[in-house]
DNA sequence: TACATTTGACCCGA
DNA sequence: TCGGGTCAAATGTA
């Protein structure tokens, strides 16, 4: 009741301030990242391999920072636990009402702010998980709609993780996805998928070809990936996914018809680093990027 | 038949 | 009051 109390709970405005500026740097690190994925020389993509990787880890660090002022955690990764949260999981008796009504009051509680990170994709990568689509909204003064999508097994295994797609105004050809909690889910279908074996993938494919690719194929849940892609590329219906597998940061040609060891050696470094930015992005800031090398030394 | 997506309504926080 | 996040019935698809 206190004006203690109330300087708590409002936040002062150097946070706004700084959220702001924070936000600004967010958009001017996506664009240059959006820049720096154009790469013709071999040089040059390793250039823009490089500095790809520089943005990503800025943007992840912005993303921390804006998660940190906002819930006023300490930098660690901490998964913020709302008190209501367990009960949109916890649907009261599904088909149990008519329509909407009154009923749905006791359930429903808004996000707060829970630890969250942005990553700038041109197109939506399979991250792994299975994902289904609970929702679309037209965006005030965005051009594009945001879908809201939340994890298969929120129900089944109370799995809290979320994450929104709208596509990037200032580049149609990029999408903003914002990751929110954490799985806590275990699929079935890919239990037997460790994180070397995804990295794994996603280097065969930027360096070979059609084989590899079948493999991740099988061995992916593709089917909620082809339809999460299919619901993104109707977000606007016009643009088609390219013809790239893009990594955040990296911009690896999946056809490269003449390809000497070098430059083989170039493109699992661009691998590398994608991996790396998939740990980054999961949240996995502890590793170094040459230490990371070295854990999975036997891949590259 | 089961599961995913669409879409309009509902709800909450600012 | 408004904008954004979520719900859930209706609909689509394999």
């Amino acid at each position: 009741m206190g004006s203690q109390d109330e300087e708590i709970l409002s936040p002062p405005i150097w946070k706004s301030t700084a959220m702001k500026e924070l936000a600004r740097g967010l958009d001017s690190v996506a664009k240059l990242a959006s820049l720096l994925q154009v790469g013709s020389s071999e040089r040059g993509r390793q250039e823009a391999a490089t500095a790809g990787l520089l943005t990503e880890e800025i943007m992840g660090r912005i993303s921390k920072a804006m998660a940190a002022l906002e819930s006023g955690e300490n930098m660690g990764v901490n998964l913020v636990e709302h008190p209501s949260s367990c009960v949109t999981g916890n649907k009261e008796g599904i088909g149990g009402k008519s329509k909407m009504q009154s009923t749905r009051k006791a359930g429903y509680r808004r996000r707060g702010s829970p630890y969250s990170w942005t990553r700038i994709t041109t197109n939506t990568i399979d991250d792994g998980h299975t994902w289904r689509k609970y929702g679309q909204k037209d965006i005030f003064s965005a051009k594009y709609p945001r879908s809201y999508f939340r994890c298969t097994h929120k129900f089944d295994q109370g799995c809290k993780a979320s994450k929104q797609v709208q596509r990037s105004e200032d580049d149609p050809s990029l999408y903003v996805i914002t990751y929110f909690g954490e799985h806590t889910c275990v699929d079935p279908k890919k239990a037997t998928i460790t994180p070397s074996r995804e990295l794994c993938i996603i280097s065969f494919e930027s360096s070979n070809g059609e084989n590899i690719k079948q493999e991740t194929l099988s061995s992916f849940p593709s089917l909620n990936q082809e339809s999460e892609e299919e619901v993104l590329s109707k977000l606007t219906s016009a643009d088609s996914a390219s013809d790239y597998f893009v990594s955040p940061k990296v911009d690896i040609k999946k056809s490269e018809q003449e390809q000497t060891a070098a430059e083989l050696g170039q493109e699992r470094n661009g691998a590398a680093l994608a991996l790396y930015s998939s740990f980054m992005n999961y949240g996995m800031e502890f590793m170094d990027y040459e230490d990371f090398l070295n854990f999975d030394h036997d891949l590259f």
